[in-house]
DNA sequence: CAGACACTTAAGTGTCGACTTGACTTTCTG
DNA sequence: CAGAAAGTCAAGTCGACACTTAAGTGTCTG
């Protein structure tokens, strides 16, 4: 089952929390890896292969400057995920407000869900 | 790392193609655990494990009436992420308004971004 | 009531993912 | 220029995870 679709990247990076705690940081302001894997508490390499990670789904951007590489949040990935529940929300709900439509219609003929 | 937050569950949760293929099945409506099944084209038992973290993140309820259980959206997990996403979204969007209305100010003394 | 249905639980398997260590490369700085 | 700083790359370890099969448990229905 590895599936490679976007959406699958974004929750996946998403799923993380040392993922979640450097996206926290960067809506901060741009960080160095270095910085980053301080305040994680882990080694260098470990924050490198988070931000593999983070820029594959388009989470976050960097760029690297002499020595230092500089991180910052990549709005793409953001959106992507916001987007996708957000559509599933209001789908579920559209829904909701039809179906009490149907139940407070003044003739209700015996309404049943259907399941297939 | 084997953390319990509710914002790990969530979007581990979510992370997986068949998980989220359930969740927009459910959005038009309720299911039955064999209906989820013939969708992903798995096993019973591996849906009733997706469903099993599926519910663990309140992001799917579940009722048992006689031998078949009927699965539906729980708002709470899709909210809660969303909820994650979009504050994070505008944190980053208010730095970068704030960065501008700096940049653009009339007595511009050389600004230099704070990384520490 | 017998057999089909709709799950449920347990155990096993192969893959992936988060870390680590260690060996480099490149870029400052005293 | 020597050494420190900041990353980078490559293994290697070990626990999670998505499946499966197999053996149940209740609940209809003819």
């Amino acid at each position: 089952m590895l599936n490679h679709e976007p959406a699958d990247r974004v929750f996946h990076a998403l799923a993380d929390a040392n993922r979640r705690a450097i996206i926290e940081r960067l809506t901060a302001g741009p960080a160095a890896v270095s910085e980053l894997s301080r305040l994680l508490g882990v080694t260098l390499a470990a924050t490198v292969q988070h931000l593999r990670v983070l820029e594959d789904s388009e989470l976050v951007r960097s760029e690297k400057a002499g020595r230092v590489r500089t991180c910052q949040i990549d709005p793409v990935g953001l959106r992507r995920a916001e987007h996708w529940l957000h559509a599933q929300r209001t789908t579920w709900e559209h829904r909701l407000d039809r179906l009490g439509d149907i139940l407070g219609e003044p003739d209700p003929t015996t309404f049943k869900e259907p399941t297939t």
